[in-house]
Parts: structure tokens; sequence; C-alpha cells
RNA sequence: UACCCGGUGGUGUAAUGGUAACACUAGUGGUUUUGGUCCACUCAUUCCAGGUUCGAGUCCUGGCCGGGUAACCA
């Protein structure tokens, strides 16, 4: 059990929230949800679920200048995707405007809040160092009269935008930046995407934030340890406040955690923006994203996604995960549930040259060998077939199973055949194609004398294949960590400029052709491959690769002399 | 030259004063009609130095290293 767990698990213990466990999950509706946010979507709403408890969806729209409606319906759709339910209705921090000013009115009656009238670059003058005191603002002791009629005022827009704040009156020799009287609000003359024209002052997070979770009640309020020094503020806040909804209870405590961080990718809204207005990637659901549109695009199960946010856990250490976790725990789920069928991206023809002309058989071949209830399927075989590029070699290196003049090799579900000789274009000297025969005794794959071939390849038969586009996709990021190798230079100079690769004309088994749009599949030997959910009709399809199959062979190559190629990733 | 928070195999997390555990990676071997899956085995003197204790990853002290913090962002 992680740490929040085993706090929240105390406190229902103790009594102090009377049993209950309220937690939330408060987004900023100002960008796509990405799989750092799965983490803490999978903390808050699995709290609440292990503990008998409630999860509030609420948006944390205290900054109408950022944000965005388009943000708030991807942010619950994302939430839904993923398999969560909130508690009661979507809720919003705008909701609350009306009782927090009231709020700020008590604490400007008890003066504990005053306006402002510094400007901003006057307030960053003074409010001193990281290693010094601040010092106190010239309209810190005004009376409580004038602030309340100053503060209604701002209130009614009497004043431009910028001219006035009201601070909460802390101290400006704290050690903590953030209690050095800190901004509550500020005018802004901007609409808001909910509340409209009705406010032109907002508040900021920290007076808004703590309010919120007191308001709804919120038991245990989850966050990133960027909130740590916060956290005095917070609760500050909570105990200036007299008459706050339910008294009878413990106010709601802050607990930080340490955010996500993945290999190959960044995870910053900012960056992320960045990327999508900046045209590197094709949008926030690019599938290459570490967005969560992009993960679902790609192909990712909501609850492979869950089972990472398991496997990883929760600390207080700042720590990258390896983005292999999140590629094992999919191929984990989809192993078991993706049914499999035969594809080759980089076609090779075969001439079995011993195989009747026009003979076409059909074979059985199995949906799922991890699922027997997958039941089978036909495929059509025929003399023509392709085989993968790869799966050919002039001359064998050591440990090769697949084809090289003289070796015999199975074809899944169909025959024994060994490779007699590649015929090339003598113009090129390009293989054209490879001459192989078949043993007809071997049908379906075994051989009745028990001999054993070690190599089984993919194929796909000429006659009856089905051609169509799919993508390859390999990390956004050439470099393991592009943040730190960037250091103060430009992150995007480490993007890679493979991570799409396309392949015009795949040839399928038949059955794929009416791939329903969403639907995922191992192409046998290759990996999950997902019929993209834009651009895929039934007839017509476009796969897209989730993640490619484990490929030990690559591995082996990598270690011969001469060092291999470099082998396609994710 | 301030305050807050951290430091356990390659990676990420456990161990709540009592045999350093689990997952992934890597390596080795086995099974296999996917070089997939599955199975077995191997891989750490817990940042350093003192101290407390019968006993310290855990408690104390001092270092070292890393992260966060000076928006009218969240």
């Amino acid at each position: 059990m992680d740490f929040v767990r085993e706090r929240v698990a105390a406190d229902r213990a103790s009594g102090v929230d009377g049993g209950r466990v309220i937690t939330r999950f408060p987004p900023e509706p100002n960008g796509y949800l990405h799989i750092g946010h799965a983490k803490s979507i999978c903390l808050n709403f699995g709290i609440a679920q292990e503990f008998g408890g409630q999860c509030h969806l609420r948006f944390d729209d205290t900054n109408p200048t950022k944000e965005e409606t388009e943000y708030v319906e991807s942010i619950q759709e994302d939430v839904r995707w993923l398999g969560f339910a909130w508690s009661g209705e979507v809720r919003y921090a705008s909701q609350y405007f009306e009782q927090l000013f009231e709020y700020a009115k008590q604490l400007v009656r008890k003066n504990l809040a005053f306006v402002c009238d510094q400007t901003g670059e006057e307030m960053r003058r003074t409010r001193g160092s990281l290693t010094g005191p601040g010092s106190p603002s010239p309209f810190r002791e005004r009376s409580a009269k004038v602030n309340l009629d100053l503060l209604e005022r701002m209130r009614q827009g009497e004043f431009p935008e910028g001219a006035r704040t009201l601070r909460a009156k802390i101290d400006m020799g704290s050690p903590n930046m953030n209690m050095r009287d800190p901004v509550m609000y500020r005018i802004l003359h901007s609409a808001h995407h909910r509340t409209g024209a009705s406010w032109c002052i907002y508040p900021t997070y920290d007076w808004a934030h703590g309010l919120s979770d007191a308001i709804e009640g919120i038991t245990h309020s989850i966050c990133t340890l960027e909130f740590e020094n916060h956290r005095p503020l917070y609760e500050w806040f909570l105990k200036a406040i007299d008459r706050l909804p339910h008294q009878d209870r413990a106010p709601p405590r802050q607990i930080e955690f340490a955010r996500l961080n993945l290999t190959y990718t960044v995870l910053s809204k900012r960056k992320l923006l960045e990327l999508v207005q900046e045209k590197h990637v094709a949008g926030w659901d690019d599938p290459r994203m570490p967005t969560l549109s992009g993960l679902r695009r790609r192909g990712f199960t909501p609850a492979a996604i869950r089972r990472f946010c398991e496997q990883i856990g929760v600390a207080k250490f700042n720590s990258t995960v390896d983005r292999v976790l999140l590629e094992n725990a999919l191929r984990d789920d989809l192993n078991r549930s993706a049914p499999r069928a035969m594809a080759v991206l980089r076609p090779l023809k075969v001439v079995i040259e011993n195989y009747p002309q026009d003979q076409v058989e059909s074979l059985v071949a199995q949906n799922n060998p991890e699922d027997p209830a997958a039941g089978s399927r036909q495929i059509p075989f025929g003399r023509e077939v392709w085989v993968e590029r790869d799966d050919y070699k002039d001359e064998a290196p050591k440990d090769w199973f697949r084809l090289a003049p003289g070796k015999e090799v199975r074809l899944r579900y169909a025959y024994y055949v060994t490779c007699q000789r590649a015929v090339r274009d003598p113009a090129t000297g390009e293989i054209t194609h490879l001459v192989c025969t078949y043993d007809p005794a071997t049908r379906g794959g075994d051989s009745p004398d028990g001999r054993k071939v070690k190599g089984t390849l993919h194929w796909v038969a000429c006659a009856s294949a089905v051609s169509a586009h799919v993508r390859l996709y390999d990390h956004l990021f050439g470099e393991s960590h592009p943040e730190s190798a960037a250091g103060d230079g430009d992150y995007k100079a480490f993007l890679n400029p493979n991570s799409l690769e396309s392949i015009t004309a795949a040839q399928l088994e038949p059955s794929l052709a009416e791939a329903q749009p969403g639907s995922r599949w191992q192409f046998e030997r290759l990996g999950y491959f997902i019929a993209d959910v834009v651009d895929s009709r039934p007839g017509r399809p476009v796969f897209g690769r989730i993640v490619t199959l484990k490929d030990s062979w690559a591995k082996l190559e990598k270690k011969l002399p001469g060092g291999g190629r470099q082998p396609a990733k994710t």
C-alpha cells in the first residue's frame, strides 16, 4: 500500500472524517489529459472506490484567459474512457465564485486581507528573494471599511486590468514565498467559458482550491509535489475562515505525490501544446502523443493504462518510468484479448514450384491460441504467397531459423517449404521472388515423420491478399530523457524524425478487409495493430501499429558480428 | 547562498526496529505451429560518515547528491 492510501486508511480508522473518504480530480481545462493525469485519476478515483468513498470531477477554472470548453469536454471523455465515474454532477470552481467572494469579504472584515494598488512589477520587487525577506505593501494597513469598498468596486469593474489585487495579510518575512501576502483576486476583463461576463475579478489557485475542497467536503486533496510549499497557505486559508461548511469534520488535508515522468516523451501541457501548435504532430490525438486521446487512438486499452498506473506505484521520489512498462501492460492485455491474423508488411513473393498451378485450398487457423473460445477461421492458400522481406537472407547467419537457400521452414498453419533459390532482376539485382518447394505431407503445419523445423513464418496468399495502408509508430523522441538531454537547449531537437513510417501496400489476409474501425488485432509475429478510428473503413482498412511483439531475434542479431540493422521499435 | 521535499538492484515500487521483497529490464536454460505467450534460474554490502540499539534501509546527528519554490498560472 502506498503512503497516500496509508494516510487515508489511518484517517478513516481514526474517525476524523466520520468514516468518509471524498477525493477529487481537479484538472484545469486548458489542455488535454495525458498519461500523467491518468496516474492522478487512478489514484483519486481508485482510493474512493477502495475505501467506499466518492470522487468528484472538478474543473479548476479560475483563469478565463487560458481555459476553453473544448478542454472541458475532452477531459470528461478521457476520464470516462479510462473507466471511472465521478460522483454527482461535474463541478466547477467557478460555481463557487459568489461564495468565495463572501469569504473574501469576511477576511477583509477580520483584517486578514487588503486591497493592494501595487503594480505587478512593484509587487515582484517588494516580495524579496529566496534568501531575503520582502517588504510590506504601503497599502497593507488600509482600514477594513476602505478595503471593503475597494473590493466591491473591483468587482463592479471600476478599475482597469491589473490596477489592484486583493491580498491575504500574512507575513512578508516568511521563508515560504507563498506566505508573503499572496494574491487572492486579480482583475481580468475577460469572459469566462462558464460564467460569461458576470465577473471581472477572478480568484487565484491558492484562494480557490482549498475553499472549493472545503465546500465540497473533500477529505483528502491529493496533488503533485510542486504544491508542497503551498500547503501552509492551503491550511492558513481554511483556518482563517469562519463558518465553513462541514465544520463538524476535519478540514480537507492536502497530500502531495510525485508526478509521472515517462521515457521517450515529454509530459507537460505547455510542451504538448507546443508540439500540436507547431505541427510536429497531427493533433492532440496523434497516435504518438502521450495524451489519453493519443493513446486511445494508438490502440491502448483503458485496462492496460489502469494496470500500468497500479504497477508504477505512488511515492514522493521524482522518478522517470521506463516506457516499456506501459507497453508491457498493454501486451499483457492484448495477448489475451486480440484475435490473431496474418499480414505481410514488406512483401516478398514466394513461388512454390511443385504446388499445382491453379490450386487453392482452405486451411484452418486459430483465432487466438491463448483463448480456445475465440475459435478458428479458414484462410486461403495457393501456389504464390507473400512472406516478409526480412524473413529471407542469401546467407544464413548463426541461429537463423528463417528462409535462406536450402533452408526448410514452416508456413504457419500451411506447409513446410524449402527455399530453392532467389530470382533476381538482371538489371537491378533486386530479388523479384523466391522459388520454393513444399512437402504435401505437412499440410496444416505438422510433419508425419516427426522432423522438426525451427522457423515458422507468417504469409498471405497472393491471389486473395488485400492491399492496405499501415502506419508504424516509433518513439516521439529519439532520446530517453529529452528534457534533461536538452538542458537549456530545445527539447524538440530530440524529436525522432522516424516516429511515423507509412507502408502503402501491406498484404493482408482476406478476413482483415472488413475489420471494424477501432478493432485490435495481433498480426502474427509482428505486433498489435488497430484499424484506425478516423481513416479506416470496412473494405478499405487502414491499420496503425499499437506496439510490436517482443523480438528476441532482433536482440540476438544485435549481438552478432556486424551488429545487425536497427530494428523497428514500437 | 533561504525554506520545503526526497535518495533502496539497470528502472519503478515494498519492507512501518527483527532473514532487503515484488514487477519490469537484462542474462541463462526449458516448453512452443508466433524467435510471441508460458515456466525456471541469475543479477543489491539500502548515498556517505558517525551515533542509539541485542539488532538500523527504518531512529538521531553531520555531510553529499537530486527535485521544488521569487506569475495578478495551475
